[in-house]
DNA sequence: ATACCTACTGGAAGCGTTTCCATTTCATGA
DNA sequence: TCATGAAATGGAAACGCTTCCAGTAGGTAT
């Protein structure tokens, strides 16, 4: 079998290439009966358009680029799941650069493979792209959406994690709590990904508003998993003496860890210890932890409709017209606070 | 900016495009001088080459196509981190298929993608294809490993689901345990990936091998989740009269998910109650579950190392030439029996 | 019947590379 | 000095589509 091209369509079909192109790519101008005819042929041959050569010639990729951090990590590969599943439903196929913990990674990555003319559009996850990365991005017309991470002049899908965080905090403070710890991610987390620093600056906002004092050892980190978070919880929980009767941690899996942790000291969730998290893991309701449901898969799949809209609206040619979304916009997703029994008044 | 061609470059470097386009490749037959005139022109304007003109001319596509039905749970997730990092550091794209548990997802991916000769091989993690598929693939000379799952007529790399399945239970029957649980996958889980069937039958062998009774009540089904297996072992554990002194997991997952319905229960593990699973999850350790530990990342960066060699070896215009690896290998992956302390002699 | 407009159609020019092949250059040994 | 082959070079033909543009048919109004 010579694969067949849409010549040998055309052939069996008894009309020109540039009909048989029309017909199949659903244009207009294209009489029902050569449609039909078109498409009989094609499915008789089994044929299937070339990639490439239909890329290279009408400029448009049907193609999404995803750059995360990690994949592993449930915020992740939620909202992978979240763009995978829209893009696949509009035929876009979907290139995962899983930039990891390497640095050098990410500018290869952005170098030489985004940039080669390859995507339709990119959607960065928890990523700190620098303007001028940006602007290559756009100059290129590419348009971006960021997820979670402030992308200077690029959209933007997120949560406002600074006050999320402080609501969490208040929640704590609320019930009586003033022996508080926080679990935050690890410094070099902090790098591409703000998002530690940022619910930890709503922990301080929170505690100090309310005239309550930050114990610096109290405040512990771990890597946004669940048994890292475990290790530095059964720190944080060691000596009866100097013991917080809550914690907040930065993430659900590390709320977990920490209430993992408690149990084995013989702690009870939440007579002896408060613990509330965010994010909204499913792995939360075994534990009845109280979060901060945020939607993880539904803002990779808003990010994903989001560039499907634009780069429709900036249809043929996105080579050559003018910057889709020219309008930068900055949406914040809704979230939901979830009050399960991982918190209540404190006992003493 | 104009977006620089190779014909700017020629024109800059003073050189033909066919010559540039030596130099820039790498390929033999050019003079140093002119390899560096050619990169420092493609430098200064900023050039890289268009992936589908590239594609288009050359026949080869730089970029591997990854099916998996989930990218939520471990085992995948940990597989997906294992193609991808060993892809980018090849300078390849990876395109992933999330195909879920949308089953006429999985149709479309397998024609209007995998078909389109946009993609040099294909990873399929856990997916089991019809031989039709297979040869449809191979038709267009395109690779195909399989992780996890039998593919017949195409390279594979697993794990003796079987024998391993098989092992476990022995571990407990051999501990003197004689009332075993199984907690397996649920049915639909089964159709595209037949390991939770595969993994129950060596629990079934090693029972009757040992003149065990299997309990029909005792063999409960999950999703492979930590919550899923939570609830289902809930019900298993529920009446102190009819209780198992050991579950067999067929995911550590899941084996997470009995210790702490165990735990809710008040059971001791592993005095009350021994749980063995299988996988290597990295959360085991927090639980000190005995398990089968498969590196599941390892599997996937041998898989993509694997393509990665048949592509090389099968270089230039991979459509012209003979089928790459006519000898479809299949390799049993190696695994490691980690004894932690969730199992132990029945109290009893 | 003629003019005119619209809906279709097909030829052919790209899209931006890679690579074949013929040609030129250059070093080497006789 | 000249023949000889290897190394380097450039012209041009693919690669397989999309789409512009000119042209053809077929219908309607005059």
């Amino acid at each position: 079998m010579g694969l067949a091209g849409i010549k040998d369509v055309a052939d069996r079909a008894g009309l020109s290439i540039a009909t048989v192109s029309r017909a199949l790519s659903g244009k207009a101008n294209v009489s029902a009966k050569s449609r039909q005819l078109a498409k009989a042929a094609a499915d008789e041959l089994g044929f299937v358009p070339s990639y490439h050569a239909s890329s290279l010639a009408s400029g448009r990729n049907h193609n999404v680029g995803l750059v995360v951090p990690s994949i592993h990590r449930w915020y992740f590969s939620s909202v992978v799941e979240g763009v995978s599943g829209t893009l696949l439903d509009a035929g876009y196929d979907l290139t995962l650069y899983n930039v990891g913990d390497r640095p050098e990674r990410r500018h290869s990555v952005l170098n030489d493979f985004l940039l080669r003319k390859r995507l339709d559009a990119v959607i960065a996850v928890a990523l700190v792209l620098s303007e001028t990365e940006i602007n290559q991005l756009l100059a290129i017309h590419r348009p971006i959406v960021g997820i979670g991470g402030a992308l200077a002049g690029a959209s933007t899908i997120r949560i406002d994690d600074a006050r999320l965080a402080r609501t969490a905090t208040e929640h704590l403070l609320g019930l009586g709590h003033t022996r508080i710890a926080h679990i935050t991610g690890e410094a070099e987390l902090n790098q591409d990904f703000k998002l530690p620093g940022i619910r930890r600056a709503g922990f301080e906002a929170a505690m100090q508003a309310a005239g309550r004092a930050i114990r610096p050892e109290w405040v512990v980190s771990a890597d946004f998993t669940i048994q890292g978070a475990y290790a530095s919880a059964r720190h944080l929980l060691a000596s009866a003496a100097g013991r917080p009767t809550a914690v907040f941690a930065a993430s659900d899996e590390m709320a977990i860890g920490a209430i993992l942790a408690a149990r084995d000291f013989g702690l009870r969730v939440p007579q002896d210890l408060s613990v509330i998290g965010m994010d909204g893991h499913e792995l939360g309701e075994v534990f009845g932890l109280t979060t901060i449901n945020q939607d993880a898969r539904g803002q990779g799949a808003l990010a994903a409709r989001m560039l499907l809209e634009t780069l429709d609206a900036g249809a043929k040619r996105p080579d050559k017209g003018t910057p889709p979304s020219a309008a930068a916009t900055d949406r914040e997703y809704p979230t939901e606070f979830l009050v399960r029994n991982s918190t209540a008044v404190p006992s003493t």
